[in-house]
DNA sequence: GTCTATATCACGATAGAC
DNA sequence: GTCTATCGTGATATAGAC
């Protein structure tokens, strides 16, 4: 849940090249943002229109111009974050140091709380086959998975790393990202952990374990700057 | 969210015993089963104490004379549970094998699919500091970590693994237990993936790091007796 | 594009009969 | 111990005025 895809770019590009939503675009953002408040507090079931209409300031009617209907809403609010994460995460870096980067990524994400809450939540929830946005998470999880397991072949191609079989490079694929899903719900939990560094030592050791060689984590400043690219929206 | 204390015992038993709840106890059996499947399902918010009752075949008005209210229902199922998985991780299993029991424990939970649900959504949704079991769930998670960490210490003390110091020790059990608590996430969105086999994977790394040698993992035939020992019920 | 007003429904909880 | 009946609340969604 702490990566994802470009999906729906297409989408809120649309509404800001067509003419009718000319004005939406902003009150379209403002929403969203509240929703992802809301939801992130209160999950999906638990998050209510009403409350997100009084963040925002208008009547919960007003949503449902803009968005069809809450599960409509909670999509925008998902396809918004995968856009936001792609500018900490560009698409361009690939292989293992898409991989390196990971912790950082995590840690940005805890710099607001709501957006970890809200994706692991959302992700628990409909998690259940029957929850209405099952498929819809289900296929995001899957991208994710698929990209990911992309970037270790690209890493193999490269000469990055020693040579593994795929079925092995799923598992530890999975296992990553298993890694990270699970500090950012301790995280939740308990904020005072110290995140960044659970995560590059056993990250480190994975990595250690792929390569044959020891791990360098980048300079701090890193941080800083992807910091700083994150919050200038 | 994969172990749990041995809370709630004492209340348990008092049912048994006190007089009128004599015949009771076997109906609160039944809605905390009831209750389980439905939170599983829908998780706290979306969960109701109607479609609970309706799966028993009482009224709602029933549930609340076993118990107070929603809140103290769903903290009886996270009782009744921690009480259950003592039977497969019990409590005599000391030092590193308890680790070496984490991935066929957490095998076993995939064959009930309703309890995974319910432990990460419980935890997803309960992790706002606003959530009414906020606190509750918080402790719970720690009294978790403290377990572990101590049964991390208690090997060192053994000579079964390598010296490491307080720090690192509390670092490898959060990250040993993210990795389970996320791969269960992953096999609730995709059950076809082959969570102890990844399970194995990636946690013999950690052990092989502690203890200096390689992991060789007990009979497949163990996870048959357990899960024949969680079925007896 | 946003409002007010409302239809419709489900929720948790309680009172009191049996 | 369980029922029926009901209260008060808050939910999503829609209709129609402005």
């Amino acid at each position: 849940m702490s990566e994802g895809s470009a999906a729906g770019v297409a989408d809120i590009a649309a509404h800001k090249t067509r003419g009718p939503y000319r004005n939406g675009i902003k009150r379209r953002r403002e929403i969203i943002l509240a929703a992802s408040k809301v939801f992130g507090q209160y999950g999906y079931a638990g998050g209510s229109l009403r409350q997100i209409a009084l963040d925002v300031g208008v009547t919960p009617a007003a949503l449902t111009r803009h968005f069809e209907n809450k599960e409509g809403l909670l999509i925008a609010v998902l396809e918004h974050w995968d856009v936001e994460n792609d500018r900490v995460m560009p698409a361009d870096v690939r292989g293992l140091t898409r991989f390196m980067l990971l912790p950082y990524n995590a840690y940005q994400h805890t710099l607001d709380r709501g957006l970890i809450e809200m994706f692991l939540t959302i992700a628990a929830e409909s998690s259940n086959p029957n929850h209405p946005l099952h498929q819809f998470v289900k296929r995001r999880y899957d991208r994710l998975m698929v990209r990911a397991l992309g970037e270790l072949h690209y890493a193999q191609e490269h000469g990055e790393i020693l040579p593994m079989d795929d079925e092995q490079m799923m598992r530890e694929v999975r296992a990553v990202y298993a890694l990270m899903d699970g500090l950012q719900l301790q995280w939740l939990l308990n904020p005072d952990i110290d995140l960044l560094r659970i995560l590059q030592d056993a990250l480190g050791h994975f990595i250690q374990r792929w390569t044959g060689k020891p791990v360098v984590w980048a300079d701090p400043r890193i941080i800083a700057k992807s910091v700083e690219a994150e919050r200038a929206d």
